[in-house]
DNA sequence: TATTTTTATAGCCTTAAACTATTAATAATG
DNA sequence: CATTATTAATAGTTTAAGGCTATAAAAATA
């Protein structure tokens, strides 16, 4: 039995096809079936159910699977450890972004991190939260940014900062005048939603269901893009929250529509989160220095209250 | 990398030395010594300190064996895994007993276990305690049965049942004519002891500890085998105790000699205890099986306080 | 039924992992 | 201090493993 072996039964376990993962391994499709054969041959057990279409794992090949992961983590941090030895901070990183946090914090550090560790290469996408989380579970990403606390057994979380919510009032608004507003201002029937799968809309569903009671999936308009959500409240079309990072660049004009809370501020947590296993530490703590060190500049918010992104 | 690589480098990290190693291995020392460099230079690190004799780990070396002992562990697992699917329970299975169970519970189910797996290979070794937590955490014993709770953080034990102390008081003994004694007639000046390792005496100093002040570290007698010490005993020199199981073919005239406690009698808790990692589960569970089945009819004892077998 | 997709088999090539034999280096001993 | 063990490294060879291409077989789809 040899690593490479488990990995290849990883692949396949994952595609669902001998080919598919014989591209994914760098390897041909004979070579891959070989290789599987033999280990079903050493174990005397079938891992793979080839009469299914697609190919399914047998009972047995499941616990395998599991087991192989295990193992083919396990593995990887080896190098982990011999590049932490060597204070190499290298390689490829996948770093994924939650939609709402991508296009103001990404620009923040990305030129910082990419200049102090040039050997890096990092992959961003942007995903949402959920996506996230099954990619940080099957080794997909190495980690990414997101709203928490998740309470995800299996990933751990390192918050990078606080970041309050801010309401933007456009003018003909019922809170237009006041000054600082309480939560309890907040009404979730005149409040403009970004769409389903963002977490930020399920922070913002979770704070005003503390305080109010609300028609159950019934919001009126919904949004992609917070852009969008400024530009349907220009229209009147309701009230909505941003994260505070969004309002910086907001043009002057629209600064005068925005309405802090009275404190303690709700605010989201934003966390760099991994996978518990840990791999490519150093790595995250490079990533980890970087953003604190440039969004403390940004964000001084002390008294803050967090608000869940969980849809509960 | 290979799992047979990693295995080497345990092999040599464990002998410090590349030949016994080999043997261990089952392959030639050149072939040994090849396989390391290959590594050594795959990874671009050194993992041993060749000039030091006998031969060291270098600083990453250590991080690597732990690392590489998890990948080995877990690779042993996949056969493990296999076997529990076919219900196969079999092969090289090595127990440590402690000494002052082993001639009284193994010939009670080793012929049963025998004879209901006959597949198993079961190595037995009379081991003190300590002796068996360092070889349970360095994988040269697949489980054991030992005096608990041991607080042991990598260690999981089941307990097999508890064992009553019972004393031996000879003739001329002051509490010779007590029907049954209180754990406060004890003086621990006048206890005859088995010899340091053994953690029975542990248990008996502990104990003793509980009620009286003691001459720490000033007992008189002691000695390596619980025969012996009954032999002392009738000789007058002092009163002792006896696990039960001990007590139950002695000759009937020492019978006479014997004093149980009052309830809540003083016990030790025997277990089973094996590394957290559950490598061959299924022989551990077979054991347990056998055992409490054997042991559920010899001893009857509901009311017992479990005494530390822990040196304090 | 024909066509495409997908896995298994056959045969070959290259590399890697094992061996034996030997050398080099170190430690132990006379 | 020279000699003898002990032990790791090197050289050269053999066997086996892992990879490839080409092709066949089986299954799914048109």
């Amino acid at each position: 039995m040899t690593i490479t072996q488990l990995s290849y039964v990883l692949a396949v376990a994952e595609h669902q096809n001998f080919t598919k993962a014989a591209q994914k391994c760098f390897v041909t499709q004979p070579t891959l079936s070989m290789q599987i054969q033999k280990l079903e041959d050493e174990l005397d057990v079938l891992i793979f159910d080839r009469s299914k279409k697609p190919i399914e794992l047998t009972e047995v090949g499941k616990k395998l699977v599991t087991q192989a992961r295990n193992i083919v983590n396990e593995s990887n941090r080896i190098q982990d450890i011999v590049d932490q030895e060597k204070g190499f901070v290298g390689g490829e990183f996948k770093l994924g972004i939650i939609p709402t946090v991508m296009p103001t914090l990404l620009p923040m550090f990305l030129t910082n991190f990419v200049k102090k560790y040039p050997k890096v290469k990092l992959k961003i996408e942007e995903l949402t939260t959920e996506e996230i989380i099954t990619r940080i579970n099957d080794g997909h990403l190495d980690a990414a940014i997101a709203a928490t606390p998740l309470e995800q057994e299996s990933i751990k979380e390192r918050v990078l900062y606080f970041e309050p919510f801010v309401a933007y009032v456009p003018q003909n608004h019922r809170l237009h005048n006041n000054k600082k507003l309480e939560t309890s201002d907040l009404d979730i029937n005149d409040m403009l939603l970004l769409e389903d799968g963002h977490c930020f809309r399920d922070g913002v569903i979770n704070l005003c269901k503390v305080f109010k009671n609300h028609n159950d999936d019934k919001f009126q308009l919904e949004s992609g893009s917070i852009e969008t959500l400024i530009k349907l409240s220009n229209e009147g079309l309701g009230m909505t929250l941003l994260p505070y990072l969004h309002t910086l660049d907001l043009p002057e004009k629209s600064k005068q529509n925005l309405r802090f809370f009275n404190e303690p501020s709700p605010a989201r947590e934003v966390s760099l989160i991994y996978h518990k296993s840990e791999l490519k530490m150093q790595i995250i703590e490079a990533l980890q220095d970087v953003i604190s060190g440039i969004v403390r500049g940004a964000i001084a918010f002390q008294n803050v209250q967090i608000i869940s992104p969980l849809s509960k």
